[in-house]
DNA sequence: ATAGCCTTGAAT
DNA sequence: ATTCAAGGCTAT
């Protein structure tokens, strides 16, 4: 119920605070963990939690409550897919990779903390007077690995609001007629089905009838896009941003940028998904552009969520600002914004929405029946339908002691559809004062949806 | 049931 | 041939 506490997170087990021994299902954790998960997976164990769901886990505690720690192996981010299906031994599974970039990452920050002697903790981005403009994208932006906050200056030392940078053509190309994304998409979906029959060693080992973990719950998770793949990712793209021109930008037009590439990236996710791809482009269209800023509303939340640090918002590239210098440097309708999100977030920690529902909450959004003029509009209330039974019967199933669980997920997502509302106003307000950059998919769907309505 | 150590085998 | 994250084994 803490948040991740900021000592040495290095080596240390995230569920239980022991030694790590390598990576085990997704993360660097312990070998009792990494047992303790696979025994939980592989024999579809159920457990109680005795007490009230929130029992802490350590070394000296962890075998008490297999309930909390279970809870915490998923919300940490452990993956239900690496567990084999098939029990076949050795070989590799596709979070390989994954693991190399992780590795990469860690040794990369090493050796410019080493490097440069960065202070830790504490200062807030690294604000100065004087504006050391001098800092390049990539000192100053150092991605951080996932589940390690680190707060690492940043390179750009301006306030939230001022100066207009001209944004250089993406090299991606949205087109609003056939939704043409030009880019080397990394395959973001889990495991482009293989053969019918033959199910591949890291997919479904919950069949239909698993009482813990609905189906369809795991596969909505395994439409997720890899949040590591996508810090390196949008990383890589405002690396290239910053280098491409001289010109130097705002920390409020970086901001821009990344919303922009997380944009990509959910119109990505949402053209690779179950569900959604059967749709005619002409639904998907109009669902995207109904749901676009609660979805992009939602990474932000989701990843603070599960990933953040008390006191700090977690950028899309790994990053860290402090709430306080943003809420100094902000306007008042941009902190409050910022204050009504870290409420939510609150609430959303408090309730400890995981991986799996926050996989659930995004179909739920895209797949909106209120839409007006549908072709499939019978689908898609079914698809949210089916969305919605799921969720209630996960989080039935995951806590069975909090049955308001549910109706409180939906609350929070009343408010989040409120705030992105808000946040869609702010933005069109600084486009329309020419404060965002142009070109962007961001104003093409903020245009859409105003044209629509 | 737990957790430390062992075996396996695809990717490199 | 080596790596290393999967699954397996077994004393506690």
């Amino acid at each position: 119920m803490q948040r991740r506490q900021a000592v040495c997170p290095e080596e240390l087990c995230p569920v239980c605070g022991d030694q790590v021994s390598g990576y085990h299902y997704g993360l660097l954790t312990c070998e009792s963990c990494k047992g303790f998960f696979k025994r939980t997976v592989q024999n579809n164990k159920k457990y109680v939690c005795a007490e009230s769901q929130e029992c802490t886990i350590d070394t000296t505690q962890r075998k008490r409550c297999p309930f909390c720690r279970f809870q915490k192996c998923l919300h940490v981010g452990m993956r239900l897919e690496a567990v084999r299906a098939d029990r076949m031994r050795g070989g590799r599974n596709k979070f390989g990779p994954m693991y190399k970039r992780d590795r990469a990452l860690k040794q990369q920050r090493k050796a410019l903390i080493e490097a440069s002697g960065l202070r830790i903790e504490g200062s807030p981005l690294l604000v100065s007077s004087t504006h050391h403009r001098d800092f390049s994208f990539t000192g100053g932006l150092n991605p951080v690995p996932l589940l390690q906050s680190t707060t690492l200056p940043m390179g750009e030392n301006d306030c939230l609001s001022y100066q207009l940078p001209s944004l250089p053509s993406t090299q991606y190309q949205y087109t609003s007629s056939n939704w043409t994304i030009k880019s080397e998409r990394i395959n973001n979906c889990a495991s482009p089905q293989g053969p019918a029959a033959g199910v591949t060693s890291d997919s479904s080992i919950f069949s239909p009838q698993s009482p813990r973990i609905p189906h369809l719950v795991m596969e909505l998770l395994r439409c997720d896009p890899d949040e590591l793949q996508l810090q390196n990712k949008i990383t890589a793209h405002l690396l290239q941003e910053q280098m491409g021109r001289e010109k130097h930008k705002s920390t409020f037009s970086l901001m821009c940028l990344m919303a922009d590439q997380t944009l990509f990236s959910i119109v990505d996710w949402a053209r690779t998904s179950i569900f959604f791809k059967q749709l005619k482009v002409g639904d998907q269209m109009k669902l995207l552009h109904s749901s676009w800023s609660d979805l992009l509303l939602l990474d932000i939340i989701s990843r603070q969520v599960l990933y953040g640090k008390e006191g700090s918002l977690l950028l899309v590239t790994g990053q860290q600002m402090e709430l306080s210098y943003i809420a100094s440097h902000a306007g008042p309708t941009l902190a409050n914004l910022v204050q009504r999100g870290q409420e939510l977030v609150d609430k959303l920690h408090v309730l400890k929405v995981d991986h799996q529902e926050f996989a659930c909450i995004k179909f739920l959004i895209l797949f909106n029946p209120d839409v007006k003029q549908l072709e499939d509009h019978q689908y898609i209330e079914s698809v949210h339908e089916q969305v919605e039974r799921a969720l209630l019967e996960y989080t039935l199933c995951t806590s069975s002691h909090l049955l308001g669980r549910f109706a409180h997920l939906l609350l929070c997502l009343c408010e989040l559809r409120s705030l992105s509302t808000l946040a869609e106003d702010y933005l069109y307000c600084k486009h329309l004062s020419a404060e965002v950059p142009c070109n962007s998919l961001l104003i093409e769907m903020l245009h859409a949806k105003r044209s629509w309505t």
